[in-house]
DNA sequence: CACTAAACGAGACGGTACGTCCCGTCTTGAA
DNA sequence: TTCAAGACGGGACGTACCGTCTCGTTTAGTG
């Protein structure tokens, strides 16, 4: 099984959805975009097109995570990587066309892998948090009596709140995000002086 | 139009998503289920399959929201509040069959509809917990520096997040429960002694 | 059952079928159209959309003939009856919208009422076209030795080809019709000088 | 497009109106008939219904016409040729089980392809006829006087009349063919003695 | 003149068929 | 073998009518 075709489909799902939104892509609209035969996908993805679309976006909600992760190598301290984390998804959401694209007409999908990923995604995240969490402990910039896991399973679901529905929260400015990160995200958790 | 029908055919939807779940449930199948002709369905529905849906999943969802107020009516203190709501909450959702078969089958109808309704619900919620917030901070319970609205907000957003994906939490142990609201929802409301 | 609502479902009906076609005309329409109830017109027309139908166009056919009828009254010679009723059957299909648009689109309907017609026309045909013909021969202009059932029936049907399909034949032209009624109806009926 | 598949279908068509008639022949009906799917029907006959209906019966009714053009091929005399031709059409009628029904049930649509397929039928028939008519000039048994084109074009127009509503002739009693082939078709054509 | 009975308007409903769309399977032939 | 090309079965969708039925309202017609 030629691995290069499996490519050109998985590329074409993406640009279709982005396009024409999921629900108006048809199999045969990938199979025209990838300029592939509509069989030949049945042979790369037997499951047929719920397999095409969930690999799809996994793999699409996997590159947006692995950004955000990219991002916040660099900062040392928790506030910033979750100031970072915040600004970065959401300028993601508002560039990406695709996930744009999709949360405003079918949601759904995107939202399946998110439940789906929820776990695996706050593993990482909660694994990212709690190291680091356990350095500002030890730092002294951190409560001592906090659990760093429990706290950092916290931490990570209210990035996922804050990155879908910011609501009244405006993360392109800075001071908003930075009040934000302080009194919500970090208020029970640094130390306090 | 006969508003009867439209009540008969609702739960018959409902009642379809519950056997079946909603990918397998054609339109024909509300239809025998309601004891109804198609065409009537498109009748009262002209949307189609789209509405129907919709509209049968967002009363389920309102449905449930409605259930956990009135089950936190008569609680007067705001630990009191959260703890009962995520308690009726998480029962409901392990009771309710089709609540249950939905998330498990295809979390994406809920979703969509939670993802609308989350402004409403929040709204709804918000409001509520921002009333008794009020009430407690006159009655020195909290913090008098919080911004109730605020403070609400994000109280409801934890709530949406522990009562999809409790995680670790144990929310039918009464202890587990009552150490989750205290430390992740009310650690930094509460006022300090 | 009052019959003046009858009048006006088969006026709506032919006006219907003049401006859309048959197969374009909805009960829906003819109720419209002639500002009643679909169900009264149930009520009239038990048969449904077919009696309906069959009623109109049978109706309207036999206005057609009957307006034959009475052009060839004053005729006296049996030429003179073939040729006015040839040019004023040509002329009532050009002129009448109903038959052309119903001719053009589904020549089906009148031809379905036409050959359950004919019968009945040719035999009126036929009587009137008898009559005269004995009168001819009495009066010495056609030949003895004709059978007047059996030439009239022939008459008759020639008349029906021509009226449908003139072919090559100009039946607004006098000399053309002239020529067609003495070489082709009358050829072998006249008495041999 | 496979070819026997599209045969197969037309082979539907025609058996069940022959079985059911044209109004009760539903594209379900035809699709079991023919053993193929409903979906492979529209990809043959994208006209839908109509298509559908107006080939399979243009089909059959050439064949009928064919079977007639064949039955008179060895006549050599005008006589002779309609006499067979008038025997043959009229037992293909009886016989043929479809045209019955259809002529029986819904004549229209019959009539329609006939109304559509007369003038190319009449020109088949009338160049035969034509052609035979020049050689009995030539051979002295027709009229010297006589416009082939034109008395072709009128035997023509006699043929169909007679073979659809044969009235008072018996076309299957060889003497009463006999005498109407003589007085009604050939009486103003054949040479006078 | 009231009162009843027929005719009607309005419209919900079951049902049937239509034409369309897409999915997933399978076959055939060419590279 | 791998793939393109495409025919096919199957299933659901949304639409359009049809014919039936049930209400409530008008309109006559009669005691």
């Amino acid at each position: 099984m030629n691995t290069a075709t499996r490519g050109k489909i998985l590329e074409g799902v993406l640009r279709c959805i982005e396009v024409d939104g999921l629900a108006s892509t048809s199999i045969e609209d990938v199979a025209r975009k990838a300029s592939v035969s509509r069989a030949t996908i049945y042979r790369h993805f037997p499951g047929g097109r719920e397999q095409l679309v969930s690999e799809a976006v996994t793999w699409e909600v996997g590159l947006f995570f692995h950004r955000i992760e990219i991002a916040i190598e660099n900062e040392t301290e928790l506030s910033g990587m979750v100031a970072v984390a915040l600004r970065t998804g959401h300028e993601a959401l508002a560039d990406h066309g695709l996930l744009h694209q999709l949360l405003r007409t079918e949601p759904e999908a995107v939202l399946t892998e998110l439940a789906v990923a929820t776990d695996v995604v706050l593993g990482v995240i909660v694994a990212l948090i709690a190291d680091q969490l356990e350095r500002e402990i030890a730092a002294g910039r951190a409560r001592v009596d906090l659990d760093p896991t429990e706290a950092a399973d916290h931490l990570g679901r209210l990035f996922l709140s804050y990155l879908g529905t910011p609501g009244r929260w405006d993360l392109t400015d800075p001071e908003s995000l930075d009040r934000l990160v302080r009194t919500q995200f970090l208020a029970g958790i640094e130390r306090r002086s």
